[in-house]
DNA sequence: CCGATTCATCGATGAATGTCAATACTCTAC
DNA sequence: GTAGAGTATTGACATTCATCGATGAATCGG
């Protein structure tokens, strides 16, 4: 289990016993600490990857640009589908994806749907990445 | 397909035609146009879905909080796989996934593999989300 | 040269994912 | 109420993924 305890010179350094450094907590926008934060922990981890997971498509990507490019009023899903060049379904699935993860909210207006874009919540992830 | 051409007066607002609104081209640092920007294309979604996919596991974003917190020298795989609970082929993996995504680079150093963080690259996966 | 250590790759396996066709649900219009 | 349009859900299927044990490759110490 790494790094016997050899007292002689080693030709290259060796891995550092991990110095506990004290830095203060950098909590980031209501979420989770930084990646790189000290505080950052099992929960965090799980919580950002769920965000992240949701933007780890190109499709869910794609769609999260035509929303936010919509502006303040949001996006129709029936807008969506034909430039997203896959079916309805596929579109309302992933759609789901990026609901669940907060990224988006979805509005019933008549019998149209519209979508926007959590500006908080993508935040959050952008910040966890300082 | 979307919005029957119907000329009479609607109690919701209609889906908008998708107005081409002129915006210069936030170009973000060196990879893609942010999710927002009207220059936002297929490439720039599977490129950014490719970073993306790789903080999307828990297990990542802990190898790689553990690896910045190491600070400049970088972190032995050898000090990563107990932190991570997971098996060392199953670490080395995700440290392969990590790398294909460029968010870290290997180093080499006798028998031991030394990881860093490539800050530009996940400076680019930040900026993609302003 | 030999044993030990560190890390990567391979093979297998169970789980999750993206996709679409078919279907169900919910409004609106008539 | 009936017909139709816009979305969401279900079911099925092929692909990808996370995980581990076993094995291979490279290095160091003696």
């Amino acid at each position: 289990m790494a790094r016997s305890t050899t007292t002689a010179s080693t030709p290259v350094a060796r891995p550092s016993t991990t110095s506990t450094r004290l830095l203060e907590v950098t909590e980031t926008s209501g979420c989770c600490a930084t990646v790189g934060s000290p505080a950052f922990d099992v929960d965090d981890a799980a919580e950002l990857a769920h965000g992240f997971h949701a933007l780890a498509d190109p499709v869910r990507l794609h769609l999260l640009s035509l929303i936010v490019s919509a502006g303040e009023s949001g996006a129709c899903v029936c807008d969506l589908v034909e430039p997203s060049g896959r079916s309805q379904p596929t579109v309302s699935h992933h759609l789901k994806v990026l609901r669940e993860a907060g990224l988006v909210r979805s509005e019933k207006r008549g019998t149209w749907a519209w979508y926007t874009v959590d500006p908080d919540r993508v935040g959050a992830l952008r910040a966890a990445l300082a």
